[in-house]
DNA sequence: CAGCAGGGGGCGT
DNA sequence: CGCCCCCTGCTGT
């Protein structure tokens, strides 16, 4: 050490850094993110979200948006709003009716402290290969599957895969904290080892940056808006990634934000005629209202409760319909998007009566029957589900 | 390598 | 919704 060095030290600091952080949000300050909940709009700072939140954290690193919007779905603002102060605040009062759901909400979202074990930070590690299994997987494009586990085999999002077979999803929390003491705070070690649900679908939307014909309905990798790494096309291979590694099933597989890089949120500079905002509880300060279309999240199958389409938003161009929000695909109707999520979700809504092969179309079902078992089925013959 | 089956997506209706 | 095309993986030769 050398002489004469001092240490100054800001005594209000943390204090004086919390009241700041509280104001910056209250006024929307420097915000860098929207979290959108069940129609309500949260301006967020990466920075607090992604200290918060390694999911969080990965979704802004894979995000290139400046700007992004990310659209939780099954989450209930109620629980947004509380784990927002939870994270900016470092505490949070909640009904205990209510905790079972934020709990929830707060492992989906891995909220350090309330969903993930909180780590102590002068202990920091770079370790990230932390089990990650909670997230949807997508799945990759054929051709760049090399593995090619059998879809069915695949550990799809759970929700996905228990509600195509026999159970319907269930959207009742995992009651591990029912009876929590309030505020909520560093409750648990036990829920980070059991089965943790997958993330809310989320979905990052991203501004209208440019030609709404851009990659529209390309056979391969229709955007060509970008990849996740702008520009090197490897964003098939970062889903490969996700998909390949089992541990590896997090926002690691975040889809869509690299579709549309760029742009700063819609609602940036004025024009907020044409937005709708359905549901929109003008959470956000004057000015930043968003415009263009928010989705109204069409599932494939109302059967799959947490299946969902719409990924790349475009909140001005119409396209959140038809763009898959975990491959990026656009697709020229929204039905063939709905068929595609099949993919996405493992459905398999026709099974053949005469061997235990399910199919995701019709026609495969069709053609199956016709090349194994020499059925014909005529037009219009309901398929057995 | 060819054939088969499964599966994804385009497109007509 | 239905049909079709095409791609891919697997398997037998």
């Amino acid at each position: 050490m050398e002489d004469g060095l001092l240490s100054l030290k800001w005594n209000n600091h943390k204090i004086t850094f919390f009241e700041i952080l509280r104001v910056l949000r209250e006024k929307a300050n420097y915000t860098d993110a929207t979290i959108a909940v069940e129609g309500k709009f949260y301006p967020v700072h990466k920075l607090v979200m992604s200290t918060c939140s390694e999911y969080f954290s990965e979704i802004f690193e894979r995000t290139p948006c400046k700007s992004p919007v990310i659209v939780l779905k099954d989450v209930r603002s109620q629980d947004m709003d509380a784990l927002l102060d939870y994270m900016y605040l470092g505490e949070v009062n909640v009904n205990q009716n209510d905790l079972a759901s934020l709990l929830k909400t707060a492992e989906c979202l891995r909220i350090k402290g309330l969903a993930v074990p909180d780590e102590d930070p002068t202990k920091f590690r770079k370790g990230q290969s932390d089990d990650r299994r909670e997230s949807p997987p997508p799945k990759r494009r054929r051709h760049e599957d090399s593995s090619s586990q059998p879809l069915s085999q695949r550990p799809v999002s759970p929700t996905i895969s228990a509600s195509s077979k026999t159970t319907p999803p269930s959207r009742t929390p995992p009651l591990q904290h029912q009876t929590s003491s309030l505020p909520v705070s560093q409750s648990q070690d036990s829920v980070h080892d059991s089965i943790v649900d997958p993330p809310p679908m989320v979905k990052v939307e991203m501004e209208e940056a440019d030609d709404p014909d851009d990659g529209y309905s390309r056979r391969d990798n229709s955007y060509d808006g970008g990849s996740v790494n702008e520009g090197d096309g490897d964003f098939g291979t970062e889903l490969s990634k996700s998909e390949h590694d089992p541990d590896n099933y997090g926002s690691g597989s975040f889809p869509g934000p690299s579709i549309q890089p760029g742009g700063d949120l819609p609602w940036d500079e004025g024009d907020s005629s044409s937005f709708p905002p359905e549901g929109f509880s003008g959470d956000l300060p004057a000015g930043q209202q968003p415009q263009g279309v928010f989705s109204q999240l069409v599932g494939p199958s109302a059967g799959v409760a947490n299946t969902w389409t719409g990924g790349i938003g475009m909140l001005a161009g119409l396209r959140w319909d038809r763009t898959c929000c975990w491959c990026g695909r656009t697709f020229m109707r929204p039905a063939e998007l709905t068929r595609h999520m099949r993919s996405h979700t493992g459905e398999k809504p026709f099974a053949c009566h005469l061997c235990p092969w399910r199919g995701s179309q019709t026609w495969h079902l069709k053609n199956h029957l016709a090349r194994v078992h020499f059925v014909a089925v005529k037009s219009g013959e309901a398929p057995s589900q």
